[in-house]
DNA sequence: AAATAAACTCTGCATATCAGAGTTAATCAA
DNA sequence: TTGATTAACTCTGATATGCAGAGTTTATTT
C-alpha cells in the first residue's frame, strides 16, 4: 500500500506547507496569525520541517525587530507534490465538484 | 482557515477509511493484511473510528472462527467526502496529471 | 481431548502535540 | 537616554497519540 509522508500528513503541517507553497516566504508571525496557532506549537512544527529540509529560514536582524522568514525548499515542494499524488491515488479524487464516492471498487 | 478532520487526517486511518470506502465490508484480518499493520495498532485505530461512528462492526459467531466485519457508516462516508473537499480547497489538486504547483497564489 | 492456530484485545512504552511561561531584542515615552 | 512596553521567538512540561507485542478466547486439527 502507498505510504503517506507522516511529516506532511498532519493537520497543522499540511496547512503550513500548503500555505507556504501558495504564498511564498512568510514570517513567524504571519504564519501564527494565518494558522491561528500558539507560538510553541508553531515553533515545534517548523522545527520538524526544518530538520527534514522541507523548509528553510532566513533570519534578518539589524533593521527593525529580528525576523525569521520561512520558505519551502525545492525538496519540500517535491515532497508536497509526491504527497498530493499519493493522496490522489489513495482517495477518490477525480475532478473538482465530483469528489463524492459513487461506486465502491473491489479490493486488490 | 479550513480544518482537516484530525480523525481522518492520520496516515493509517486515512488509508483504512479509503480502503473501506473502496472495498466495502472487511474483516479484521483482511484489514491487517492489506494495511500491513500490527494487531494492536489496527485495533486502536478501529476503536477511534467506531467511537466516532465513522465505522460499524458486525460480529459473526457460531459458524467458523468468530469474525468481525467492519464497514464505513453513512456518517463516515460523509466525513470522508467532507475531508476530501477540504483537501481539495487546501492543496493545489486541480486535475489528475497536473498536480504540480506552478504559480504561487498570494496570501489572504 | 490436547495441541495448534486464528482472531482479536489489553498494556505499557515511545513519540508527538500543544500551550503557556520564559527570553531576547527593538521601539516608544518622558 | 533610559526605563517601560511590546513583538518575536524558544524552551519546558503536561497530555495525548501511535505502536508492538504479550495475553485471551474460540475454533479447528490430529
Amino acid at each position: 500500500m502507498e505510504e503517506l509522508d507522516p511529516l506532511l500528513h498532519q493537520p497543522l503541517r499540511t496547512q503550513l506547507v500548503a500555505f507556504l507553497a501558495g504564498a511564498g516566504e512568510q514570517t513567524f508571525s504571519d504564519l501564527k496569525r494565518q494558522l491561528g496557532v500558539s507560538d510553541g506549537n508553531l515553533d515545534a512544527h517548523l522545527k520538524k520541517l526544518l530538520a527534514a529540509d522541507y523548509v528553510a529560514v532566513r533570519k534578518e536582524t539589524g533593521k527593525g525587530r529580528p525576523q525569521s522568514f520561512f520558505v519551502l525548499t525545492p525538496g519540500g515542494r517535491q515532497a508536497l507534490n509526491d504527497y498530493i499524488r499519493t493522496l490522489q491515488r489513495l482517495l477518490p479524487i477525480d475532478a473538482p465538484g465530483a469528489e463524492g464516492i459513487a461506486t465502491p471498487r473491489l479490493a486488490g
